[in-house]
DNA sequence: TTGAAAGCGTTACCAT
DNA sequence: ATGGTAACGCTTTCAA
């Protein structure tokens, strides 16, 4: 039925433990031997069996993505992260398991990781304060994150992320340099820097550090996840009483729907009127308004790359490599423009520089 | 370092194999010594190991899902339906393996598959002549389709699928209740028919029979999967000699951005002088447009659920179960409406019944 | 350089 | 109902 070792072993004349030898390269074979071994094999079809494999040396040579469970599905970007994953995965040779867990369940993620299928975990959406993490650790589970905790006991841990600080400065430069003074953020929903979702707080520190050393003030909205949220967020900025923004920088990808719309229904021109930038986005996302949006496009794939390479070079050599911070990537798409030559000037006064928390209580 | 059974039959007092039999119900226990290993489990922390399982009872209950790999990246329908089909094993106790591989790569598929990691695959985005398949299919490895192939011997192969007849018939329906009479509908690019994309060729089929079966001219363009390409199709749809559709029904994700753009465009106010319905979409693409779509929404998380169900009965019986169609819920969202009163009547004269495949050359 | 044999942690069968 | 013991298909000593 199935040709197991043994059986390449009797048609080349040789030991079963040559055998192995000669296929893995684990002891030094000879030449005319490992050519008898390889042809046996060929000619037999034979395929080494991965659990057997795995079970003899410890080492299953599967990779686990664990990533929230929860209504709201895959983003692209997530689902570029988990392909890039899955590829560079493929390519080294091992398997990539998805194991969907909410964040809170920690025990459960413990449960399937102590049964042995995977030789390590890739962490997605990782939280401030993270119980899959910190169980993960705990039960001596070989991790590598996407995102990073508060908890100094993590720090040892390999990492990857988004460059947040490097893509919020350069989305506040790219528009100060169109000459934009009033230029707002407008963020994940609040819950989520409540939860401490870690995209959401650095995003928020970032945009604040980026306006404060240029003396700008920062403007920053929370706004759910939802083209109505993002249509109620734009309102807010357009109806408040403090002046309007000549340009928007938006992170949350189903609101940037929302200001696109909200922007369309009071017919304010873009770039003309107001300049949009979508930041941590993705190509398909970006091409999908009218007008299609310069976008800050994130890195998904090139993280989930990095990641198994962070987690592989964990298990090979038993040390962290330092953090990858990958950086998104400027596509102009033309819905920045310069600022309107009747912006109040009033804004252009530079505002008191402010902590670079101040954005997110 | 690790808890194995042999521990917990140690702290039980009772053989390795009783503690096998209690845990797993394979032979009778008595309910003390049952209730003596379960203590002695929970006390050590024990977790059976899934590999050295797997090889002793050759089964891994690890599915894998194989998709399509390319530059396309997952749509929205296929993350869904990948995450579904993750959830299902999940709570049935099995684990889903990622193998991306090319269409075309059918020997490394069966390569990986020959490991015996997987006790089955489930195949994405069957094409009609699909290598794949054929190939899984003669190595002996159990599959489930998504899609169906042309090959009379993957027919009794467990399938499951989208109704593309159902919800062309619905979409068409539910147009032509509203008066509409010519309907046009937007197509995957042409190279995808010649390819054998099932979607595309069963959808255009399912389209030009329903409106046949109405006396209605089946008007059928193929776009290009962008934006451009969208807006390129409705060009078309507009400037051509035939009178202008008053209705657009949409399969193409991409296209569907650019339809909606070259409408917008045009000055052409939806639904009130164009209805748009898009089939086969996503509740997440339906929200993303400006007015937002009324759509046929794809069942992806239920297809994968469907899939693992459909594949695990394969395993565990050793028979197909019946194919598997799930239907496109219709969502409103106002982009369809009554016919324009001014709509050309000449159009109105039933057309010659056409054959069903007379759209898709 | 090669062969023989002892695990790896389960399941499954055969006694008892 | 329970205990002992071969497999399962491979890696990894340890001898030769």
């Amino acid at each position: 039925m199935v040709v197991t070792m043994q059986d390449v072993a009797r048609r080349a004349g040789v030991a079963l433990s040559t055998v192995s030898a000669a296929l893995t390269g684990t002891r030094p074979v000879s030449a005319t031997t490992r050519a008898r071994v390889e042809a046996a094999a060929a000619e037999l079809g034979f395929r080494p069996n991965a659990l057997a494999r795995g079970l003899a040396s410890r080492r299953s040579h599967v990779l686990a993505l664990t990533h929230p469970v929860g209504a709201a599905g895959l983003s692209r970007t997530s689902a570029e992260f988990v392909l890039g994953a899955a590829g560079a995965a493929q390519e080294r040779g091992y398997q990539l398991v998805l194991w969907p867990f909410a964040v809170e369940d920690a025990d459960g993620l413990v449960g399937v990781a102590r049964q042995g299928l995977a030789d390590g975990v890739l962490v997605m959406e990782v939280h401030a304060a993270d119980a899959r993490v910190r169980a993960l650790r705990e039960a001596g589970v070989p991790v590598a994150l996407i995102g990073r905790t508060d908890d100094p006991a993590d720090a040892a841990l390999p990492t990857v992320d988004i460059d947040f600080a490097a893509t919020l400065t350069e989305a506040v430069a790219h528009l100060a340099d169109l000459g934009h003074r009033r230029i707002a953020f407008v963020n994940h929903a609040a819950h989520r820097t409540a939860e401490g979702h870690g995209p959401t707080r650095r995003a928020a520190a970032a945009y604040d550090a980026a306006m404060a050393a240029r003396g700008l003030t920062p403007v920053q909205v929370a706004a759910e996840e939802s083209v109505v949220g993002g249509r109620a967020a734009l309102a807010g900025l357009l109806d408040g009483d403090a002046p309007a923004p000549t340009a928007v920088i938006t992170m949350n990808e189903d609101a940037t729907f929302g200001v696109v719309a909200e922007l369309a229904a009071r017919r304010v021109t873009v770039p003309e009127r107001m300049s949009v930038l979508a930041v941590v986005s993705s190509p398909a996302v970006a091409e999908q308004t009218v007008p299609p949006l310069t976008t800050l496009h994130a890195p998904g794939a090139q993280l989930g790359r990095a990641a198994v390479d962070a987690l592989l070079a964990l298990l090979l050599t038993g040390a962290a490599l330092a953090p990858v911070l990958e950086r998104c990537r400027l596509v102009d798409h033309g819905s920045t423009g310069p600022v309107p030559a009747d912006a109040e000037p009033g804004a252009a006064e530079p505002a008191p520089v402010v902590p670079a928390a101040a954005g997110a209580p």
